[in-house]
DNA sequence: TGACATATTTGGAACGTTCCAATTAAATCG
DNA sequence: CGATTTAATTGGAACGTTCCAAATATGTCA
């Protein structure tokens, strides 16, 4: 390090005040003569300080630190996520701790085992998959707020913030049934997730709530996304009875399926009505344009940040579950606003 | 917070020995008797202490955290970027400050700052557009490792690690000109940018090495989006004499081409060529698959974060300046490995 | 057994802040 | 003018570690 570190006691002598005053200085107290605080910052500015914000936390025993742990920074769920995570954070003061797991769940315990180290305020998690309650016992017990973001934890004492997956999959699946389809496919994701249960609940659910008859051979799970939709409408293909319809466990396998679907010279929205999950920022621009439960991730990582320093700051312990409403925005891949709709009309 | 904090000393009473042991514990020296050891590590875990990384920084005054500063996660490539620069960071044992700028130069500046006060050990940095050198004066002065990846600040003296946007550029062009193409356009971007700059400049020597006009009415700068790329290839229709392919200046500006050609009703690949840069991940398993120059980001990100690392292990202040070299994919979005291939021959 | 080497442990200073109680200086009052 | 209030400043302890020099214990050798 070539420049020897400047500290406030140097900037104390160079302004001829004790450390004390400049400390008073930087956390702009009102007690300090004007006179005096102008003579310090020029000080401050000359010798070129940098505050120690670390030395500050150790002796105020807090930070302005937040954790925030995602799986897939790859997934642009999870990116638009982060974005807007980070906006209230930096916004609010605070600094984060950003790191992603790959679904990896040693490498979740290794980083949020680090971010305690390194003293987070508080902590913003999607659970990778197959986290366990008892996981995250010792960092709430250690009283660190903790906030679940995307994923729940049934049964853990955590706040959360999850979208209602199932109204969701149920508007989808009413939307499919007015459009006259009875073969609905339900793709994507593995069932160890809490996010996939309740969305193909909410398929279920919507199904039944139609009157169409549920079948096992249309809920084909893969990897939650673009190649896993992929390999999903692939399989679906060579089903005797084919589906006309499918609602996928997100944009992702959405945008998968289309490409499958091109693939197999069908034109989605025309040949194929498709219907996504979260609305991530190219769906709206996508050809066709994807159909899609909205889900706003950005806003959901808002909130799920608003909710952590709320939390942070009110230093209250006490849990706050909060689901997030969607809305079915219906663009060209369900085929209803299409133009040259040539679908078989019905119910 | 509810439990009392348990400190060094903490454990170092219920294990009967000094808090020097304990801290030699700690970072297993090979000094300490095995009995204390296992005595002390049974103390750690009864308590259940955690380590506080802050004060031991203060007195070593270093710490293992590094920080960093991209554009737009949203952009698939800066979010694979940061992924690949996440591996490398956690398995050297670092944990990482990640803030993005969304190009803006303030809140840039902000996020650095605040990054110092934190004492991060070094810093990856994806200049924001309109970046000056001098805005990194006193951060390069104070001695921290700085490593700028993806676009460079000509001039700098500090680390660089960008892709061979030129060579890229010029290859993508011979392979339009070998496919028979001469009316080839450049979109998306704008010229206040180092990879604009290198992009261009490699279209344009391209052009010339192919013997090919250069037309100023081809080159169509926008947004460096999928917004982008729909708004400059509708641009490009209004053209009385239109071109027949395209080098975007990145892949999403050309699936934004592409969701824009279909719109026209006109098939990417086979009505018209088009060849992005980047290689993002979805550029494979797109339809029509994007034949694009592959920079491999992921990669990118651990290699500047590698030298990232080796600048801070080994105190060296020398900057080191690396291009990786890409090279083209040919898929189908060029028309070159298209079924159908309904080209007017030539070259 | 005393001297010496080796293995292990230890107290206290230091890192750069904040905070408290206490001091000093200036101003006001009766 | 001494007493009291108000305004501004200050020294030193504390935060939880690491590191150094020094202390202690253990073993070895002649």
């Amino acid at each position: 390090m070539n420049p020897p570190k400047v500290t406030i006691i140097d900037i104390a002598n160079a302004a001829d005040v004790s450390k004390s005053t400049v400390s008073l200085v930087l956390q702009n107290s009102p007690l300090v003569n004007e006179l005096t605080r102008v003579k310090v910052n020029a000080a401050i500015r000359d010798l070129g300080y940098v505050y120690n914000r670390g030395a500050a936390n150790l002796r105020q025993s807090k930070s302005k630190i937040v954790g925030i742990v995602v799986n897939d920074l790859t997934n642009g769920f999870f990116a638009e996520l982060a974005v807007g995570m980070d906006l209230v954070v930096q916004s609010a003061g605070y600094v984060q701790f950003m790191a992603h797991t790959g679904e990896n769940i040693d490498r979740q315990r290794e980083v949020i085992a680090s971010m305690r180290e390194h003293g987070i305020a508080g902590l913003i998690l999607c659970p990778a998959r197959g986290t366990q309650i008892s996981d995250l016992k010792p960092l709430i017990e250690s009283g660190i707020p903790v906030v679940l973001a995307v994923r729940n934890l049934p049964g853990s004492k955590v706040s959360s913030l999850v979208s209602d997956n199932h109204a969701g999959s149920v508007s989808a699946i009413q939307h499919l049934a007015a459009l006259g389809h009875d073969k609905i496919a339900f793709m994507g994701g593995f069932a160890d997730t809490a996010v996939y249960q309740e969305r193909l609940q909410g398929y279920r659910d919507g199904l039944v709530e139609a009157g169409i008859v549920l079948r096992d051979d249309f809920i084909i799970s893969s990897a939650p996304s673009r190649a896993g939709g992929i390999d999903a409408i692939s399989r679906s293909l060579t089903l005797r009875d084919r589906p006309t319809a499918v609602l996928c466990l997100n944009d992702a396998v959405a945008f998968g399926v289309c490409d499958g679907l091109r693939s197999a010279r069908k034109e989605p929205g025309r040949d194929f009505a498709v219907i996504g999950f979260d609305d991530v920022i190219e769906a709206k621009s996508a050809v066709p344009a994807l159909t899609t439960v909205s889900v706003d991730p950005q806003a959901m990582g808002s909130r799920a940040a608003q909710l952590l320093m709320k939390q942070i700051n009110s230093g209250r312990t006490e849990a706050e579950s909060v689901t997030t409403s969607v809305r079915l925005v219906v663009r060209e891949s369900c085929g209803a606003n299409l133009k040259s709709a040539n679908k078989r009309a019905s119910a």
